[in-house]
DNA sequence: GTTTGCATTTTAGAAGCTTAAAATGCAAAC
DNA sequence: GTTTGCATTTTAAGCTTCTAAAATGCAAAC
């Protein structure tokens, strides 16, 4: 509705909003300028576009030389919060991971075609493909142009980031700066426990891999070393994007919850040596399931090589997830 | 002296002089434009250009009609060698890195003022600053801008990166795509083997720091993970923006060295499983000696309290490296 | 038939200009 | 003295044009 508005005043918006919901900002709350600017480290301008936004969506009011008042008007704020979320597009990044895995791009690509056809602007593509390019999705050609990479043949992927995340979760829970944040312990905490209700809540194959990311990067999080906390989250973008024949197995999904609530009870508890040695054993299981899942003791040892078109046995469908 | 040769093909001509001077290419031997386009993955014209430049080196002699033709004429080969090193730009990054290091940069900067301060073009900064970010060096401001961070607190970064590696180096020799690079191999042996002689050479911190790092970059880039191979490059870049008081002490030189090859031997042997022991006791002997060189005993627990400015034991001297 | 030499086409980076939007300054209102 | 409301300045992204350089096509030479 809004005439125009910059994403950043938007997400100014959404930040005051969260305020106003959690009670921060109480209904005839002064909505100060000044404050609110150093708050969100921004100048005034943002915020007071922000600001108007909010008038606009009847959640503050403004009085003339006194500034913009919280109306305190609940349903306006739900409303206001629903179009703010709405707003935002989605990036072309995961457009091209789609496509590409679904075959409808080539494996070279020149930066014309991609703008072009994403109707991209040249700096917006150029930051998507150094993302991609970090990620080894896709490298850049030596003289111009972009080649896709062998899409992670996944099953070897797929099984080098689970001895990649062996390798660095239980250590981070052992970093000598470890805090738990009890905040997103609580918010996990109530995520994990849906799981392992009698009657468990149905969850798309990408709900379960959402709250399971969650749950792992929240305890990794905590660790205050930024090596382990970018390592994981690399590790979890990339594996994000492939996923297997949806595998819905609840009864496993209820004993991964029930670790996953085991090992926030011994962060919490400060036992850290005993959550890594848990988190050691819960990901090899994982591990286990997926593996047996995929026939993995067929798997060559080389990752380059292709099982032979007959032989469907453990055979991937491998669908873009988002 | 070319006129006007770009990256791409002064890249070129080195890998292609490389392949001389590796015997690939003896002397009189065509030089033809379709095979060098195909190995290494360009079209003919930067390839053309570079056996002109290598042309007018003395290396190659071009021939009516036929093409170039390989002279052999090993001076000229050396002399075209160290003038194609010459000709490669610094990047600003570390430009930059310096001097915000040195106090020359403010904290919060815009991208006009370093492209007015480093001489270069939108993309090109754009660039350095995207990697700058990656490592946690600077971030975006939310308006506009950019702010340099606390600038790594020395000692605990550096903590932070010896317990990642500890962390992933060792579990990245036990993976089971793991396959010896022998001329990899044989390379860094052959600068460890420089290290154990009687009368080792004196090295800079600097060299001394280069020598290590390829070492371990190079066992850790045999293992096939890419996650791991990642996560290792990662975790060195951002350690080598930063070097402690000239660690001088060649007796601890040597025994690194000593313990440098023994893992070297024993990953040829295959024996992973003590050689991945020998790479933990080996890190933590060398940050046990850093540590004690910081008086890390007195070190915080929490990495943002400061040490009082009165107590210069185990100060560091934070220079720019490189 | 291969390979070269050169002309032509295509690509992406650079330079300059325009514009949306963020930062800043300041008089007026309280 | 604070805070607002609005004007002014500054920034960086977008757009257009231009250009260096890479890719491609093809006739000629062997």
């Amino acid at each position: 509705m809004a005439p125009s508005s910059s994403p950043l005043v938007r997400r100014i918006a959404r930040r005051i909003l969260a305020d106003i919901a959690a009670g921060l900002l109480p209904p005839g709350a002064r909505l100060k300028g000044a404050e609110l600017a150093l708050r969100h480290d921004v100048s005034r301008s943002p915020i007071e576009r922000a600001l108007l936004l909010l008038e606009q969506a009847g959640v503050a009011a403004r009085e003339p030389n006194r500034g913009f008042v919280v109306t305190g008007d609940r349903a306006a704020s739900l409303r206001a919060a629903q179009s703010l979320m709405e707003t935002d597009a989605a990036p072309p990044y995961l457009q091209i991971a789609a496509d590409r895995l679904a075959g409808r791009l080539p494996e070279f690509v020149t930066e014309r075609l991609l703008a072009g056809r994403y109707r991209v602007t040249g700096a917006v593509l150029r930051q998507n493909l150094t993302r991609m390019a970090q990620e080894r999705w896709i490298e850049r050609r030596p003289g111009y142009g972009w080649r896709f990479l062998p899409v992670l043949d996944s099953a070897e992927a797929h099984a080098a980031s689970y001895r990649f995340r062996l390798a660095i979760e239980p250590a981070a829970l052992l970093e000598p700066g470890y805090r738990v944040d009890a905040t997103a312990f609580a918010k996990v905490r109530g995520e994990q426990m849906e799981l392992v209700q009698p009657r468990p809540p149905r969850l798309t194959s990408n709900e379960w891999f959402d709250i399971g990311t969650r749950f792992h990067a929240t305890i990794v999080g905590c660790c205050g070393n930024p090596f382990f906390i970018e390592a994981s989250q690399r590790a979890n973008r990339l594996r994000r994007l492939i996923v297997y024949r949806p595998f819905d197995d609840t009864r496993a999904f209820a004993a991964a919850a029930h670790e996953h609530l085991k090992l926030l009870d011994l962060l919490e508890a400060g036992r850290h040596e005993q959550a890594a040695r848990l988190l050691r054993v819960h990901l090899e299981d994982i591990r286990q399931v997926k593996a047996d899942l995929l026939g993995s003791e067929a798997r060559p040892a080389s990752g380059d090589r292709r099982r032979k078109s007959g032989d469907r046995r453990g055979e991937l469908d491998v669908v873009p997830h988002f």
